[in-house]
DNA sequence: GTAGGGATACACT
DNA sequence: GTGTATCCCTACT
């Protein structure tokens, strides 16, 4: 499991360094886990992006916390996404989750995902949410540990990793905050 | 390429 | 309190 100091630092630090690392989600007895292959850093009150550019409100509040905790929120009338927070107490940045290698719980995700392709189960951040079971019950858990947390791999692999512009926003579109390891399969685009 | 979906934020009464 | 534009997306055509 992964330590407090490790989400401790800037997001565009801990983005690129999540790359590999496993997220795991034990609900209802069933565990789920997948490797962070995708990933995005959003800053706070500097980041025109960012949910916490503006103010402290209650959805964001947990941004505005300590690191290492989960950020989840709902868009578009059916989907959730999970964030990890990052910085300082009170810095307001984190770095959003967005596409994992499936590893355990491959079956619990098919059919949370009502999907049979290993490929459209957890190739983006909606769908990793969905094939996690992530819901707006996981807002503000400590990802230090139970139901939900994110380990290190068994070996300190090194990685090829590639950089480009965030996806789906229309603010700061030009920034290079994605970070994706561009030999995968489970991207949720090349 | 675009429809769908509902919570949220913020500007207004 | 109410109105409305927006949204870190997905699944379909």
């Amino acid at each position: 499991m992964l330590k407090r100091s490790f989400f401790g630092r800037s997001p565009l630090i801990v983005a690129p360094d999540l790359l590999g690392k496993i997220l795991v989600h034990s609900k209802n007895g069933i565990r789920t886990s997948g490797r962070i292959v995708e990933v995005e850093a959003y800053l706070g009150n500097q980041d025109p992006a960012s949910h916490a550019y503006k103010r402290k409100t209650e959805r964001n509040r947990v941004m505005f916390g300590p690191p290492g905790y989960a950020y989840v929120y709902f868009t578009y009338g059916s989907h959730f996404c999970m964030n990890v927070v990052t910085g300082n107490d009170g810095e307001a940045s984190a770095v959003l989750i967005r596409a994992l290698e499936p590893l355990e719980g491959v079956t619990a995700m098919k059919r949370r995902r009502k999907k049979t392709k290993e490929k459209d189960l957890t190739s983006g951040p909606g769908k990793l949410a969905q094939a996690l079971g992530i819901d707006r019950k996981c807002y503000g858990l400590d990802l230090l540990k139970k139901p939900l947390w994110i380990s290190e791999e068994r070996s300190g692999n090194t990685y090829k990793v590639k950089r480009s512009p965030r996806i789906g926003i229309k603010q700061a579109v030009d920034l290079p905050y994605r970070f994706y390891l561009p030999d995968s399969d489970y991207l949720s685009r090349p």
